[in-house]
DNA sequence: TCGCCCATGTAATAAGTTACATGATTCG
DNA sequence: CGAATCATGTAACTTATTACATGGGCGA
């Protein structure tokens, strides 16, 4: 069901079409959920279906049409009861450090390449969420809903930073004994 | 694929059986891949099919007969191609996150306590890995298959210690304007 | 005697991925 | 003229989760 409550998260601010949750799911969004569109358009049905949300089909010139999503009084009631729940802790899947674990099968340069090609991704990645960071900064408005924002951003930075430290780690002791 | 190349990492060192594996994925190896036991046995079965590990029955006093499963010299090689192969970063889902997002739904009380509680989770997974830890420092033998599973250790003990500061920042600002 | 450890599985459902499918507009 | 952006979806398939199912031994 979490998808459909990171789904809901983002109506809260303002209504959106399907075409706009997929880019914020790549964007800005993704430091915290990740879905594909067809994830996303399978799953605003349901919850229309549900009553969670509406949609309202927009027409648009020289583009096709769309449909606008917004969330219902029902909608936001679930979302809230939601975010008062206890929550696990999501479990970790990294095939990297897999591949690390089982380091000893293969020549050290071939680590060495991995850990090199995600540190490079982690990279680009804390840049963006520089940047975003940057808005937040350089925006006029502290309102609460950029507070709680702002600190889901922190992690991401946290995470790349971390990850991208880690990385070092790794490199400074593999080439160490070569 | 993923989680068959897990299974393979954990069985290049020594046979096991289903349930040493899920044990395995619980303990230490929790800190790069999760399965439940229901996955693991369906996940078992494929590998054999495939000729990738081998199955030996060993009946046991007293309690249920168990099969150990070995890699075979083709799950050998299938694993060693694997990782050298590029892989994609891990998405990040984090239901906690979600609920940070839309904080401003709910009293401030509410995710205190969620990042509270949080907190004491991932104390105890990082207690956990430090005893690990320790176990690999007194050990007197430095093989190159324990520093690559060090570095693996290392990566948890991290994210752990990043996401324990992650709260302490979370809670020292939502407390700032009580 | 109650619950945990050992040890394995099946079945049903939910969630996620990959491939296929369309079609106009705008920018370089 | 080709690629990217906007905008939506279906269908097939693979993975993952949850519930159900069994059964002896062993320690508090």
């Amino acid at each position: 069901m979490a998808l459909a409550h990171a789904i809901l998260a983002l109506l809260v601010h303002q209504p959106m079409s399907g075409y706009d949750l997929n880019k914020a799911f790549e964007e800005s969004v993704g430091c915290f959920w990740k879905a594909t569109h067809q994830q996303i358009y399978r799953e605003l049905g349901k919850l229309e279906d549900q009553g969670w949300i509406t949609a309202e089909t927009i027409a648009q010139e020289g583009r096709p049409d769309k449909k606008l999503y917004s969330m219902t009084g029902l909608g936001h009631e679930n979302l809230t009861r939601w975010v008062a729940q206890p929550c696990d802790v999501m479990p970790i899947k990294e095939e990297l450090l897999v591949k690390v674990f089982v380091g000893d099968l293969v020549p050290r340069a071939v680590i060495r390449q991995q850990i090199e090609q995600h540190r490079q991704l982690h990279q680009t990645t804390l840049e963006r969420y520089r940047s975003i960071e940057q808005e937040f900064c350089s925006s006029t408005d502290p309102s609460p809903m950029m507070q709680f924002g702002y600190l889901v951003l922190r992690r991401g930075i946290r995470y790349e930073t971390d990850y991208i430290d880690w990385c070092d780690e790794v490199l400074a002791t593999i080439e160490e004994k070569e």
